[in-house]
DNA sequence: CAATAGAGCGCT
DNA sequence: AAAGCGCTCTATTG
């Protein structure tokens, strides 16, 4: 085959080639590690095939395909054709050892841009071969897809103009009408023959190459040659991240999932005994029948009021709404509050979803190949997913370390707990303060909140100064209280509604803080429109198609169809999933959604800039230092959203401290802006376990 | 048995 | 009629 690398001195011929050009695409094929289950587990994986790809050139390389070709393909039992699957020995194969010591100069050569389709998995893949990171400049197809269109794989406009997600497969049907993959060779490579996952890794790097070449040359006409320059080196923060990996108490973690199983049993119980039933309760079917069944039924016959989601569409529907419209969720509950079933049912599904979700979702359970154990060598490698988010945000998956448990409750601090400095190290702790806020002072330009945070002021207290007009020294906790409330709503643009059940206030008095707020800050309201307008500006789904978009503070774009509604509206007949003289309201509901999502995008957007800046700098920073710190390195850990967390030898941290102040506030943070970060040192906390961070 | 939808809930 | 996520569970559907 074409392409097929099996010896040494082939290999050697194909890496002087690639190493004349400035950029290739490659891919890997894995199967499981050492340990069961760890494919698609990057640190612990094993590489079967590496491909390669650059201009007139293809190469594929397998090093321990167990299978040849398949000997027999078709067999005649009794009265039915089988396909045993038989195979041939594969060819002799080169060993990774081998293969990598001879493609180093090529991963490890400074002016080769390395692309990859989600490469953060195949760089840490190849990680324990190499024995570092292969280094930038590192692209990612992937990436520049997402950078180019945000919204593939989201319905709405265009849906059917559009590939149907993110993958390389999807991707390459849709801009080359090429579906190599239907066997889905790759889920599971060592099922299939030699010769198949050969062409399959192949096309792999083949197509991604055609692909990156494509967006390449798209990221320049649509001015988004910054943002990339950000995303691309995000790319080697993701690397270092994900493979260092977040340390756990793994001790205290075991001891929680059997102090949670023993209190889980006693919760169950108390349902039971209060409801006078057995019933699944983690059921909301079941929690229906028995809340709002009648009590003729034996049901506790509460008269819900709160409708799920579905519930909601069909009242729209003007059907007769069952129990089952209602909803059973935590604030639903919350009028019934001292109803036995309600209390033990609200117990028993705090301490569950943290069990369920956190400890043995860490923990994995025994016996379950579906809930496997997260945790390796005492640390848990999360995927910070660049590309993970319409606005620019990371998501973390696999699992999620964005949505640990808050210290509020006892609970929640003992599951944040549980990510603890290993011994002899610190964790330092710095989060953006209202960096949200500082973003759209900063954008205004002046103003209540842009005055506020040259003069230091707490952004909440300063909000609540002007809305009800008291002086800084003057405002109590909860005018503070009801500001952050205020100041949230103008960043998620929410309504008066909203705003009155937050407070628990009438929806009067929420008109009149919002007016009060309105008269305040002038500015706000007057930018945001400005912003609208100049989103819709931009966009036009008459003639040539033109998606409204805004621009980030480093140049990340959100396309936001739904801002043009009236002009949909007109053009109705092209949509075909809703026809909005049946559905005015519902259009106008998707005006206001978009128009929320535009406003949002711009604040959390260049939040999202910023936080991976700071982590370019840090990983910068830090990487250097590893140099002149050989087995004292700091390391980042965790970071989430507007949060960054390092672990840090208890002998450096006043250095970790500057470090993070450096990288999160230094000069070229600092200015993006024009309102100070007023971040300090004293501000960074340095705790053994992350729950001690915040109070 | 596997995939999917909905409800629900953890986070910033 | 509050932005952005991912995970677990149940119930339904293929």
């Amino acid at each position: 085959m074409e392409g097929l690398i099996l010896t040494a001195e082939q290999l050697r011929t194909e890496v002087e080639y690639f190493l004349k050009q400035d950029a290739f695409s490659w891919d890997t094929e894995t199967m499981d590690g050492p340990l069961p289950d760890t494919r698609g587990v990057p640190t612990q994986n094993r590489v079967v095939w590496l491909s390669m790809a650059t201009h007139g050139r293809t190469i594929v390389i397998p090093m321990g395909h167990p299978n040849g070709d398949v000997l027999l393909q078709k067999a005649h039992t009794k009265n039915k054709i089988v396909y045993p699957l038989v195979y041939d020995a594969p060819p002799e194969q080169m060993r990774p050892s081998q293969v990598f010591a001879i493609l180093e100069p090529l991963f490890f050569n400074p002016d080769i841009t390395k692309i990859a389709h989600n490469a953060t998995f195949d760089l840490i893949t190849v990680e324990k071969y190499f024995d570092r990171i292969p280094i930038g400049p590192n692209s990612d197809s992937i990436v520049l897809q997402w950078l180019l269109d945000e919204n593939v794989g989201e319905l709405g406009w265009g849906f059917n103009q559009r590939p149907k997600g993110k993958g390389l497969k999807e991707l390459t049907r849709f801009y080359f009408g090429v579906d190599y993959d239907k066997e889905e060779v790759g889920r599971c490579i060592e099922k299939h023959a030699f010769s198949k996952v050969a062409r399959y890794a192949l096309l792999d790097a083949k197509y991604t190459w055609l692909l990156w070449k494509q967006f390449d040359g798209r990221c320049l006409g649509e001015d988004l040659w910054a943002i990339r320059e950000l995303e691309e080196q995000t790319t080697d923060v993701c690397c270092q991240m994900g493979l260092i990996g977040a340390p756990v108490d793994v001790q205290a973690l075991r001891e929680l999932e059997k102090e949670l199983s023993l209190k889980l049993e006693i919760l169950e119980a108390d349902v039971y005994k209060a409801a006078g039933k057995i019933f699944n309760m983690n059921s909301p079917k079941q929690k229906q029948e028995v809340l709002f069944g009648p009590k003729s039924d034996g049901c506790q016959g509460l008269v819900p009021v709160k409708m799920t989601k579905g519930g909601k569409l069909k009242a729209q529907r003007k059907a007769e709404p069952t129990i089952y419209d209602y909803s059973t969720d935590q604030e639903a509950l919350e009028p019934f509050e001292g109803n036995q079933v309600v209390d033990a049912l609200t117990a028993y599904a705090e301490v569950a979803k943290l069990q369920s979700t956190y400890v043995q979702g860490y923990l994995g359970v025994d016996g379950d190949p579906k809930k496997p154990s997260r945790i390796f060598n005492g640390r848990i490698h999360t995927d910070l997913v660049q590309y993970g988010t319409l606005t620019g945000r990371f998501s973390s998956r696999t699992p999620n370390l964005q949505n640990i448990p808050a210290p509020r409750s006892e609970l929640g601090k003992k599951v944040r707990g549980l990510f603890r400095a290993p011994k002899g190290y610190k964790f330092l702790v710095a989060d953006y303060a209202q960096m949200e806020l500082r973003i759209l002072a900063s954008m205004i330009g002046f103003g209540g909140l842009y005055d506020g945070f040259h003069a230091g002021v707490d952004a909440h207290t300063q909000t609540a100064s002007l809305v009800y007009s008291v002086t800084i020294e003057d405002v109590k906790k909860w005018q503070r209280d009801a500001a952050k409330t205020l100041n949230f709503a103008i960043v998620y643009g929410a309504q008066n509604k909203k705003v009155a059940q937050t407070l628990g206030i009438t929806v009067e008095e929420a008109d009149v803080l919002l007016a009060n707020h309105r008269k305040a800050f002038p500015e706000i309201y007057a930018f945001r429109d400005q912003i609208m307008e100049l989103a819709r500006s931009r966009g036009s789904i008459t003639g040539r198609v033109r998606i409204p978009y805004i621009s980030t503070i480093m140049g990340r774009k959100r396309r936001v169809w739904e801002v043009l509604y009236d002009v949909a509206q007109r053009e109705a007949p092209r949509l075909p999933w809703y026809n909005p003289r049946r559905h005015a309201s519902a259009v106008r509901s998707v005006l206001a959604r978009g128009e929320r999502q535009v406003f949002n995008s711009l604040v959390q957007g260049s939040l999202g800039d910023i936080i991976k800046l700071a982590m370019i700098r840090m990983n910068r920073i830090l990487s250097e230092d590893a140099l002149k710190n050989p087995g004292r390195e700091i390391y980042m850990v965790l970071s989430v959203h507007d949060e960054l967390v390092i672990q840090c030898p208890e002998d450096r941290v006043e250095e970790g401290k500057k470090f993070l102040l450096e990288a999160m506030s230094g000069a070229e943070v600092q200015d993006l802006l024009n309102v100070p970060l007023a971040m300090t040192l004293d501000s960074i906390a340095v705790v053994d376990r992350w729950s001690d961070a915040k109070e």
